[in-house]
DNA sequence: AGCACGCCGACT
DNA sequence: GTCGGCGTGCTC
């Protein structure tokens, strides 16, 4: 028997099936998806492998045997293999990729070489005296990558002419790398009297110290990184404590617990509206015929989609059937898991890219081992080995966090469409403001269109205001927020009502400026300009972290004349605090989200504390269900239109629709304020009707005579390296490449190569060429050929060529 | 990606 | 002569 074997190697040369003999005691034990150990290459390192066929000839001559089974209780099923051939042509993404984002990573084995010291001998040279005797020192055995580090030399040579000698010895040992999650924390070994003591005295001459023993004398444990963030202090200052003999540090196993400990309380469902029923009914009886309807539910917010949802699974659970769920991203929509916790308890697992690995191989375990059978996540949920699925249920449908920026490149729309195909299982889209694309298939028959045009509890839609911010210039206003908006946060404050503000932008100012020179810091590795947190007093480069203390002089002129332009969310807390001193905010953006579950906290303090103003970036747009909240800001509207991505009208329509949508949820009718450089702008005046038809219709057109998608496909193709005219040297060459394929027959527009939008992140360089056209699969064949070509020139070897056949954002 | 092989210059 | 550095090509 022969097994096809993928090989765990990272290159793309290699990313094909290996044919190797299967020893006559695994062949019943080695099926598709099985996970092996494999000889490979000259030195037979052992590595992993996936079988992903068998067969009983082989037309290799010299065959490998399989060494063993490796960790096979994890691997894929026959389902999962269509679904990687489907990816792997559909998306050009390596069969290694895919299998990596579909098994639980930290499960894969890790090989490591040992090497061991046979028997000693008298050494001529130098370091082969030095490797003997550190292998000696160090019980005779040790990991190859050990001993280089301790020899400090390459010594790959003098290893392996020993080997040869019989000296040394070369072992594989494999390992499994999901342990118990562990966090280092801090206590005080000392009484808390006497750490107060200490932290006096060490008051002048180590005062982070000193605030760190405060902090500890308050609470019995702090984890490492906590006590750094709250006291500015480094391990460096711990260590000192440590010394002292005044504090530990400890690992803390910490419960793999995805629920984050939260107890949900069982709801009963609400009794459906004539819309919610006929849209249940309706997907239920596709589920039920096992049609593989695809519907596009379009419901305005607050028409109590979720709803449809839940009952629709339940429909669908009745029937032995299972569901998957996926929402943008899970840690921004706690409200969502947690309704569906409280519905269906146990049945459900969670699974979202935040989860720790150990977390996510417990839920994957629960999923495959079928104790699950609603599975709700981010988009990588839709990999989940779930079987006999009735329905997959994508929420906001048009969210970007949809698209994987990484290889394989996947929309998770196409890739549900494909996963129900498998089962005959009902696909429902829904969202208020679908993408143009999904409507214009909701309106060709391609997908089934489900309207739900009423509020659940018959509440308005919240009344919009559109400020347009050049006449609050004119009038002397030079502030971020506008007299409307001034007025109805003063008026909300009254009430006891709450406000959330909205602005996409994080920071405190998007660029600063020295007003006599003109000097504009910039990122040394990007080309962008630093962004200036004021709360830090530091200059941060959004795209690779960069931060540097600011400027008090112009670095250029050394004037102290120095502007700070356009405003953060940062500048909107710090306008709110003078403004309304007497008002509670709280921010929600990356900075303040970095950890674990802040923002679910950040969230519960906003409804418990009933904090009167919310200010946040993208992350507050979604999902988000407040009673008491009945004023939604959005500081300016233009921000997103200004890009240069064909889709900005439509994000922008749909960022407001959505963002509007969080203000009068409960029995309080809501308002929104909406603020803009460009009034007349359709994607801000249609908001004001709540008229997405309208929209559609406009943008359809828009879309059709630019011949844009939905009438043409696209793909971009990034180039990316370390020497400017390197890269664009590739891109030409490979555009040069392409344009002599010549099996073109389809309509083409190329647009580039140009530098990319930012032309530099990461001290890479960057470049792109957009192909416009009507079959992407066949041109998709066209450009990866390219790659190769372009691959077998040494010259471009430095420069990554990326090809993506749905790009997330153009420009 | 890693590893062997092979070619070439430098050094005991 | 031999050691070690790097370019090239293959991996069932």
């Amino acid at each position: 028997m022969i097994a096809k074997i993928i090989v765990d190697n990272k290159s793309k040369q290699v990313d094909k099936p290996f044919d190797y003999l299967v020893p006559k005691e695994l062949e019943d034990k080695i099926k598709i998806g099985s996970r092996v150990l494999v000889p490979f290459s000259s030195g037979n390192r052992e590595i992993e492998g996936f079988c992903v066929g068998t067969a009983d000839t082989s037309d290799s001559k010299r065959l490998k045997s399989i060494i063993r089974t490796a960790n096979d209780s994890i691997g894929f099923d026959e389902d999962m293999l269509e679904l990687i051939e489907w990816m792997h042509k559909k998306y050009l993404a390596s069969y290694l990729d895919i299998i990596h984002t579909i098994v639980p990573s930290g499960t894969a084995l890790k090989t490591k070489e040992w090497i061991i010291l046979e028997n000693k001998s008298e050494e001529k040279s130098e370091i082969r005296r030095r490797i003997t005797e550190i292998l000696t020192d160090n019980g005779g055995s040790m990991e190859f990558k050990e001993l280089k580090e301790m020899c400090g030399v390459d010594i790959q040579n003098q290893v392996r002419a020993m080997i040869k000698e019989g000296t040394l010895k070369k072992e594989y040992r494999q390992s499994v790398d999901i342990k118990d999650k562990k966090i280092k924390c801090v206590k005080l070994i000392c009484d808390r009297e006497t750490a107060l003591e200490s932290a006096e005295n060490l008051r002048r001459k180590a005062p982070v110290q000193a605030k760190m023993l405060e902090v500890l004398s308050e609470n019995e444990y702090v984890s490492l990184a906590d006590l750094q963030k709250f006291t500015n202090g480094s391990h460096s200052t711990v260590k000192a404590l440590e010394k002292k003999n005044l504090v530990n540090v400890f690992d803390m196993t910490v419960e793999r617990d995805p629920y984050w400990n939260r107890v949900f309380e069982k709801t009963e469902k609400m009794v459906p509206t004539p819309e919610q029923e006929y849209a249940i009914d309706e997907i239920t009886n596709s589920v039920k015929s096992g049609d593989g309807g695809i519907y596009l539910l379009h419901g305005v917010t607050g028409s109590g989609k979720t709803e449809v949802f839940m009952q629709t699974i339940e429909n669908v659970i009745n029937m032995g059937k299972s569901a998957i769920m996926l929402v943008p991203e899970i840690s921004l929509t706690p409200q969502m898991v947690s309704r569906f916790m409280s519905r269906f308890g146990g049945r459900v697992a969670i699974f979202h890219s935040g989860l720790s690995a150990g977390e996510r191989y417990d839920q994957w375990k629960k999923i495959r081992d079928g104790e699950a059978d609603i599975v709700i996540g981010a988009r990588s949920a839709i990999f989940t080995p779930l079987k006999n699925i009735g329905v997959i249920i994508m929420d906001e449908e048009h969210s970007d966090t949809y698209k994987s920026d990484m290889s394989p490149r996947y929309h998770a729309r196409e890739t549900a469409i494909f996963r129900a195909s498998q089962f005959g299982a009902a696909v429902v889209l829904a969202s208020a403001t679908p993408s143009v694309e999904s409507y214009y298939k909701a309106q060709t028959g391609e997908y089934k269109l489900l309207e739900m045009n009423t509020r659940y509890n018959k509440n308005k839609m919240p009344e919009i205001s559109v400020i347009d911010m050049r006449s609050e210039l004119e009038k002397g206003n030079k502030s971020m927020l506008s007299g409307k908006l001034y007025n109805e946060i003063e008026e909300n404050l009254k009430r006891g009502e709450q406000t959330i503000l909205f602005l996409n932008r994080r920071g405190f100012s998007t660029f600063v400026s020295c007003r006599s020179c003109g000097y504009v810091p910039h990122c040394p590795n990007c080309n962008i300009s630093l962004t200036y947190h004021k709360f830090e007093d530091k200059l941060k480069c959004h795209y690779c972290g960069y931060e540097r203390p600011n400027y008090k002089l112009c670095p250029k002129c050394g004037s102290n004349y120095i502007r700070y332009f356009g405003g953060g969310t940062q500048k909107v807390e710090d306008e709110l605090n003078r403004l309304f001193p007497n008002a509670t905010t709280v921010r929600m953006d990356m900075d303040t989200t970095g950890k674990k579950q802040s923002h679910e906290k950040i969230l519960q303090k906003f409804e418990k504390d009933k904090i009167d103003i919310l200010i946040g970036t993208q992350m507050v747009a979604k999902g988000l269900d407040f009673e008491n909240v009945t004023l939604v800001g959005v500081i300016t509207a233009d921000t997103m239109l200004n890009i240069n991505d064909y889709r900005s009208c439509e994000r922008t329509f749909a960022m407001l629709e959505q963002v509007s949508g969080r203000a009068g949820r409960g029995s309080k009718e809501g308002r929104a304020v909406i603020q803009t450089y460009t009034p007349e702008h359709e994607a801000v005046s249609l908001v004001k009707s709540h008229n997405y038809r309208t929209f559609y219709d406009k943008e359809i057109a828009k879309r059709k005579l630019m011949w844009y998608p939905p009438f043409c496909k696209i793909v971009s193709v990034h180039f990316q390296g370390n020497v400017e005219n390197i890269v664009a040297k590739t891109a030409k060459y490979f555009l040069n490449t392409a344009e002599k394929t010549q099996n073109i027959s389809q309509k083409i527009q190329i647009l580039g190569p140009v530098p990319s939008y930012i032309s530099k992140i990461k001290n890479k360089y960057r470049w792109q060429i957009i192909f416009k056209c009507e079959d992407d699969d066949n041109l998709g064949e066209i450009l990866s050929q390219a790659e190769m070509t372009c691959r077998k020139n040494k010259e471009f070897s430095d420069v990554a060529i990326i090809i993506d056949k749905s790009p997330g954002m153009i420009n």
